[in-house]
DNA sequence: GAAATAGTGTCTATAAGACAGTATTTT
DNA sequence: AAAATACTGTCTTATAGACACTATTTC
């Protein structure tokens, strides 16, 4: 038996949760319940359970559901971190996500904390680099794909989804160029009736076509908004 | 300790090696030494050693020193596959790592098959999907960097290159459009002396800017080779 | 109708591609 | 000098961006 605990590998799953508030992108972070970095803010995360979870992605889709009160996210993976050095315990492995979601439908907990991305406090094990490898994946894949529409909630209108597109870029975007690519796609349908208020013209509000709901669009030669 | 047998995940790491061998992209292949899949061809793997083994990357290092005889390719993280029904002895994750070599740099065994990409036989497990995977991810990745410099061995020339990126990408690129990229990265530095033989004008060699050995440059955008 | 933001038409700038020319080698 | 491939200059085409104009709403 020993032998076979001191072979073991600590195998686990962690999310990187990401939210746009306002302009800033942020990441939900949840203290550590125990030690090592008791108290600690890290990603949602946990072992994987052979019995309950069909993959490493049900894992993910699991913590989201049981830590965090979120169903049906947008959920890929981001990549594998793993060594001898990076959990106390011993040799683990972490098999990371990453998640999209609309404020509006972050649960408000008491455990659970939003941090801007470009502001991360200390977080444990080698959690604050992983999220620096999220915040740069998402940044480059926003570049060429309809990646940030699961940032907003639907319906929204063409300067809403603009808006999280240059947030997520840090930058600002051509309207012209942005409104011709968003339009090559062909993946939003305007939806009638409802509108925005102010007092100026409202916008015509869209949503996504039902074939795109899960797949991501890919933009011909990207938006050309360049690395800073 | 069967309890515990019961909770373990079974985790490995596995390596896509791809290579091209005239103008078709091939990935090397070896005969399962044990059930499952006796016999049937399969990526160079193998189960981490927590002992041995630095992290899941250094897995896989050792994994191709060790069963293919290769030291220091191009070596990267694909992605972590999982779950309950991938090997028949129970919950499995493998890490799965893409190299890249030159064919020359491929030692001839016994137990090494090359089998080209688009031809691929009944693999063990998953493996199959892992390749076709591997290869759209190098596909992609070759539109816009310099990726496909790992397929050549040093020094080189810009037509041999550019054929190259055509074997990857599966389609002819413009000579021009091409050279001006090439150049405007600015990795490669030209080899004096040596030049390449025919009945004709000898093509310029190159190699790679010490800079840039071990890092891939970025295509401002991409290399416009479009998807058929 | 003034203010404010949404949406569009069109010109300009930049980048990609086509094509044909020159260059350099062997036979 | 013929043949073959390397390399380059330049025109054409395609795409992105700037800018100003029209549209629609509230007050």
């Amino acid at each position: 038996m020993s032998r076979v605990a001191a072979e073991a590998v600590i195998c686990t799953v962690d999310v990187v949760l990401l939210t746009l508030r306002g302009e800033v992108l942020q990441v939900a972070l949840q203290p550590r319940e125990r030690e090592p970095f008791k108290g600690v803010p890290a990603l949602p995360g946990g072992p994987v359970r052979p019995h309950e979870d069909q993959s490493a992605w049900h894992a993910a889709a699991r913590v989201l559901r049981e830590r965090v009160g979120i169903d049906g996210p947008y959920l890929e993976q981001l990549a594998t971190w793993s060594g001898a050095t990076r959990d106390p315990r011993g040799w683990s492995l972490s098999v990371v996500y990453c998640a999209l979601l609309p404020f509006e439908r972050l649960p408000q907990r008491e455990d659970l904390q939003l941090v801007p991305v470009r502001r991360l406090p200390r977080l444990a094990f080698d959690h604050k680099s992983i999220v620096e490898t999220a915040v740069a994946r998402v940044g480059a894949k926003s570049q060429y794909s309809s990646l940030p529409v699961y940032l907003c909630s639907e319906p929204f209108s063409l300067p809403q989804l603009q808006a999280v597109y240059e947030s997520v870029l840090g930058e600002t975007i051509n309207k012209v160029s942005f409104r011709r690519k968003i339009g090559e796609l062909g993946m939003l349908e305007p939806v009638n009736g409802a509108r925005q208020g102010g007092a100026h013209r409202p916008a015509q509000l869209y949503q996504l076509k039902d074939d795109y709901r899960r797949t991501l669009s890919i933009i011909g030669r990207g938006l050309n908004a360049r690395a800073s």
